[in-house]
DNA sequence: ACCTGAACACCGTTCAAGT
DNA sequence: ACCTGAACACCGTTCAAGT
């Protein structure tokens, strides 16, 4: 009888994917899976090689999230843009997984689906098939960069922002004037408005005819 | 008598990059650090709170090695066109640090030397401070995002350039025509080409009079 | 084929003790 | 202030054995 445990591989990725919900990555080990499923550490490399295989299977659970506009009168334009805050979206609801995304890319039929529809949309509109491919590579590296700075509040406790850090506002005033200056406005920057800014000049820029 | 190993906190530091340049990040832990360093492990936490901290010094040290150009005539396109280059070449010389400088932004006044030069090329030509800290962020994404993307060769082996992985090339024809069509090209992308290709997109954006 | 316990070679960090 | 060894509560993974 296989499986006499009941559990499948896509069962296993689920359990993991709430472990790393709930406890981050360093919380997803083999043998807390394994705890939270009930069975032996051991069982879980029936169903994947390595703790690697684990992410990455988790990345596929991911990517099978991603919503694509199905509406095909939509251009390239909308429809990048509707996948690209879905993207945003599923990472935000599982900010933990960032590392994991951009690390493994899509590889499943059903992590592969925005990204075939994506490309429909641009090949539809008679882009080049190379033109598309340099746009999907500005636009997964847009994706991972931002998701990066937004999860790790990465210009929260910037300096002159958060003077409270090694460096106290005087020293920085004097040693770095234009970074005193700049740094509240830093701290203060909205994480969707600023990804839809630079969103937008990327598609511009990609794009051929945005319209 | 202070530090009568010998030790500083900066020779930490430069002995923990080296391990992460030769073993990994999985690599670097406190204990083969200190091993390599002749001392007990929990020496390390005279200089460093913890692991985290170790990583965020790696970092600094990092973002140090940044070069920022010093004429003042240059106009902040090109000065920023040359701190997003050496940003790049500092990570290429060190991919297993890209994580790091995802997660840690710089602190130091020697790792906020880039940051500095930068926002002044801005001030100097007139932007205001929260365009300039809009542009920042913008550029720190994009710097994160295509190194995570360059690192781990995100591109590769993503279906249809490597048809070896779990979905075989006729069953990606039928149900993702366009990945087949567009896959190939994907692949063959050249970084330092797609990374300027970006990079150029971005700066006219974000450079209000980029002359 | 699937699942197991024991074992191996590690971790980060706390603690109490030394100088 | 700096450094130490011992200990605690973990890791991922190999192996040999079970069903």
């Amino acid at each position: 009888m296989p499986h006499r445990s009941g559990l499948t591989e896509r069962a296993v990725a689920e359990r993991a994917l709430d472990i790393l919900d709930a406890e981050g990555l360093e919380g997803l080990s083999v043998r807390a899976l394994a705890r939270s499923l009930g069975v032996a550490p051991m069982s879980i490399y029936t169903y994947f090689a390595d703790r690697d295989a684990i992410l990455d299977g988790v990345a596929q659970l991911l990517y099978a999230q991603v919503e694509a506009p199905t509406d095909p009168r939509l251009g390239p334009a909308d429809t990048v843009r509707a996948i690209m805050r879905s993207v945003r979206q599923v990472l935000h609801c599982h900010p933990h997984a960032v590392p994991l995304v951009a690390t493994y890319p899509p590889r499943t039929l059903d992590a592969l689906a925005f990204v075939e529809s994506g490309y429909r949309s641009f090949i539809n509109a008679g882009v080049d098939p190379e033109t598309t491919a340099r746009a999907y590579r500005a636009l997964v590296a847009y994706s991972i960069g931002t998701a990066e700075v937004e999860i790790n509040r990465y210009f929260d406790d910037h300096p002159a922002a958060q003077p409270a850090g090694s460096l106290d506002a005087p020293t920085l005033e004097r040693h770095t004037p234009n970074i005193s200056l700049v740094g509240p406005h830093l701290s203060a920057l909205d994480d969707a408005e600023e990804f839809e800014y630079g969103l937008s000049l990327l598609i511009d820029g990609l794009v051929p005819s945005s319209a």
